[in-house]
DNA sequence: GGTGAAACTTCTAATAA
DNA sequence: TTATTAGAAGTTTCACC
């Protein structure tokens, strides 16, 4: 968990392939005024260092017919089967993210779906789990875009 | 908002490139014995449709200090106030995503911190918006990660 | 629709500074 | 650490199935 020590080249350079990972090193170069080599380096090193873990697509998912996305937040019977029950969440389609949480709620997932009638057999199966107490919806009317360009400015002007 | 129709080829292509967006296209063609031409012209189809809006890097943000996730339920004084309430979260460092939402709260956002006094800072400033009534944070302790090439398979399967 | 090959662009690693 | 360079590799187009 070493933390990495980015200069302004690299913060450059993650600026641009986060938002077109395709763009050309050749590109990069030209805009920072660098070598293509250089910038291949710099990736290198950021891939090495596990600071790039990878990377992926960004998909219109209502493109593909699901627009539906809610929150939904899991009480257990009790807090000693949260890891059974996360297991079992993490085997139900549609349930893209998980989370363990102190406060309100012992389990709070995310879920994507293609409409309230779908969502409603996403919700049954996790209210079917065996130690959830019962469940609390949130549907979502707006989703305001996550900005990873946004959040990296932020962690690179608070250093 | 048409919905397109992906046969098997393009879901395979697609399953590659979310899990590595820089995997040779003459790979995907040699994996699915088709030639690059034709993996090429499927993925510019699906970038036309707005299938594929993009593409992003995967970091580890734990590598770079901020491995405190957080949730925070915002209850607004009206609800008339929600748009003017979202802009301004909007303008909070740290805050990845905003969603207004049926349900217990208005408004419901993630944020993503280096620890809990920098949560703090973050949290203080969303309960100063005017129009905050006041705000319920949920600590993630425990994240079970996001897949993309999962929900697709769903996605797929379910059609 | 898809193919295969040509022309063009980019990557990558070795060398040099 | 960075720049240059050249061979390897990938992309993209297009005539032809």
């Amino acid at each position: 968990m070493a933390k990495f020590k980015l200069d302004e080249v690299d913060h450059q350079i993650l600026d641009m392939l986060i938002d077109n990972t395709r763009v050309p090193f050749t590109d990069i170069a030209k805009k920072l005024l660098i070598s293509a080599g250089t910038v291949h380096v710099r990736v290198k090193k950021m891939e090495d260092a596990g600071i790039i873990k990878g990377s992926s697509l960004t998909l219109d998912y209502k493109k593909l017919g699901y627009s539906f996305i809610a929150y939904v937040g899991v009480f257990l019977k009790n807090t000693s089967q949260t890891k059974f029950v996360l297991e079992r969440i993490n085997e139900i389609p549609f349930v893209t993210v998980a989370h363990v949480t102190t406060g309100k709620f012992n389990v709070f997932c995310k879920i994507r779906a293609k409409n309230t009638e779908h969502a409603k057999d996403v919700i049954f199966m996790l209210d079917d789990i065996e130690g959830v107490y019962r469940t609390e919806t949130m549907i979502s009317l707006e989703e305001s875009l996550n900005d990873k360009k946004r959040l990296m400015h932020d962690i690179f002007n608070s250093l």
